[in-house]
DNA sequence: CGACCTTATGACTACGTAGTCATCCATGCA
DNA sequence: TGCATGGATGACTACGTAGTCATAAGGTCG
């Protein structure tokens, strides 16, 4: 069981396959057989070869075989540094980077200008993929990208399209549908609350309502947040509440996050959705499921954008600039429930 | 300004500082140098490789780099695949991660029992430090991070003691804090609610709060919610209302997002805080902020806290393991203004 | 004005791995 | 028994960079 100790290692930190080849009687080609292409070495010698390695507490250097092989197994992330939609992404593209024996690098930023430093830094990991995930990431940053020439996907990022492919949810259906769903609940004015107006985003869903909203002659105007903050939602609303003598009969959010702020907002007002005002979100945060909103929105089947966005990026990497739109799926909750 | 067009570059991912070399005329030894110590070159020279270098679209090869300089740039995280309260501390440390010119490489997991899996992953990959985020990370895994010899923080984890350094929120006396915050409303009677019982977090936190209740002569009882989760709370408080012919005059408990799960299980069954009882959180997320919970919890300086743990990571990494337990404060919101 | 020092630059090499090619030995078949 | 076949293994090298050392050019001071 003197194997099973692990006592007598040294630094581990520092053994390599030569170590390891001498310690075995083996050459160091074969050490790296036994790591990288088991099936090429004979049972015996691979077992000699394991052997050794454990006791010396070998571990394969991943830098030195990135470079080797000019590939680092790794996938970049740009994203915002805040926003609840973010860190929610964030999370599902590492556990299915992991299933895939990749690892994520994550670049975050809180100031759009830093957008361009975060690029240059990007481009000096030669990774394998990378993710664009931000309203930040304009036509000259992703200029820069094609120059780098690093298998690139947009997600849901719209304005994206044509120079590298990109996965986006169906903002415009997503947000006819939810249209639809008010005015079939009675509504007979609306107010579309936006984030950042300069955004693909907001103006896709924007639009997607008042399409809907005009075919069913119900008047849509936009008002914007400032950010797509629950602070930003809360004093919009108040703002709401203030201004408007009545207040529209629906309110269609264009995040979650955001609908949060305004929700707490009108409460503090005295309006209460859906007693005063239909109310509804767009992302499907797993807080909008929470009895404490219990809100009506769009929910983005986002498992299903990551897994879209990581094949795109992995399996097609070569393949020319493609779009992907999926469409959402209604989730009701009691913010409509008239 | 020709030199600004950027049209005339071939594939730039894979220009080395060899053809910078030939383009200026110069060695590469210069050219690596014009990059990593530009003291040491003339103006003149500097000028000239810079121009070749953006002509040829040439952006330097951290991977090269690192197996040279031994030497990643590069953190990694360990975090549980979902929560809250992690999504946040994550974001943090990637911000002033990125303010030190290093990078953040993201090891998640779902199931525990992935964590093996993923420390060899890690040690592949020869980061600068890890930062070990998890209850998951037990005596095994610390002493396999050991033989690592990789500088490590274990961060909020309390049980990590001895082996590598930890940087955590002070969570008895916080606990004590709130517990004696809750004596001063009134409460007679208490119940503390935890998320997992084995964690020593919430241990740690319970035995805060039955110190300090004990020396006022208020019971206190240990309750299990199951998880660290909003939906866990949410059960849980039903729990509570039901088999509780008169319920407590405070709930501790042991983290925000349960006890947000609690103040909406236990609006359910029609019991308000402050009104029926006094209800505090911990951990202080951005969420116990919002006007819809507004919850008096102990609010950790994570700032701070992940400054400790970078500090004590990159710039001390070579002294002995060393604790370091930071205060937190308590936010008072409405759901303990009696 | 020559010995000395400083600064700028080039040649060379190592970092640790994995792929290419060559070599060796065992086996099978004529 | 001899030769072809193929599997296993070793020697060698390149991946792209940065540090070491050597060298050449320019400048200073006695």
């Amino acid at each position: 069981m003197r194997g099973n100790t692990g006592s007598t290692n040294t630094r581990s930190g520092r053994v390599t396959s030569h170590d390891v080849a001498t310690e075995a009687g083996v050459s160091q080609a074969t050490v790296a057989r036994v790591f990288s292409s088991p099936d090429k070495v004979a049972p015996a010698t691979s077992a000699k070869v394991r052997d050794a390695a454990e006791r010396l507490g070998y571990v394969p250097n991943a830098i030195a075989r990135s470079l080797k092989a000019q590939r680092t197994d790794i996938v970049g992330a740009i994203v915002p540094a805040a926003g609840e939609y973010w860190q929610h992404v964030l999370t599902l593209f590492s556990r299915q980077l992991t299933e895939r024996s990749k690892q994520l690098l994550l670049f975050s930023f809180a100031e759009p200008t830093q957008v361009n430093d975060v690029l240059e830094t990007v481009a000096r990991y030669r990774l394998d993929g990378l993710i664009a995930a931000s309203a930040s990431i304009g036509p000259a940053q992703l200029a820069r990208i094609e120059q780098l020439a690093m298998p690139t996907v947009a997600f849901n990022q719209p304005a994206a399209s044509g120079l590298v492919s990109s996965v986006t949810v169906d903002n415009e259906a997503g947000s006819q549908a939810l249209a639809a769903h008010v005015v079939g609940r009675g509504a007979r004015s609306a107010v579309f609350v936006g984030g950042i107006a300069s955004t693909s985003t907001d103006q896709q869903r924007y639009r997607g309502a008042v399409t809907e909203f005009g075919s069913h002659g119900v008047p849509c105007r936009y008002v914007e947040a400032g950010a797509f903050s629950y602070e930003a939602g809360y004093k919009i609303a108040q703002h709401l509440a203030d201004d408007t003598p009545d207040l529209a009969d629906a309110i269609l959010v264009g995040s979650d996050e955001v609908a949060f702020g305004v929700i707490d907002g009108l409460r503090e007002r005295d309006i209460e959705a859906p007693r005063d005002v239909l109310l509804t979100g767009f992302d499907g945060l797993p807080q909008a499921s929470w009895a404490g909103y219990d809100l009506t929105t769009l929910e983005q089947p986002i498992e299903l954008l990551v897994e879209h966005a990581l094949t795109r990026l992995l399996d097609q990497a070569d393949s020319d600039p493609h779009d992907v739109v999926v469409p959402g799926t209604i989730r009701q909750g009691r913010t409509t429930h008239a």
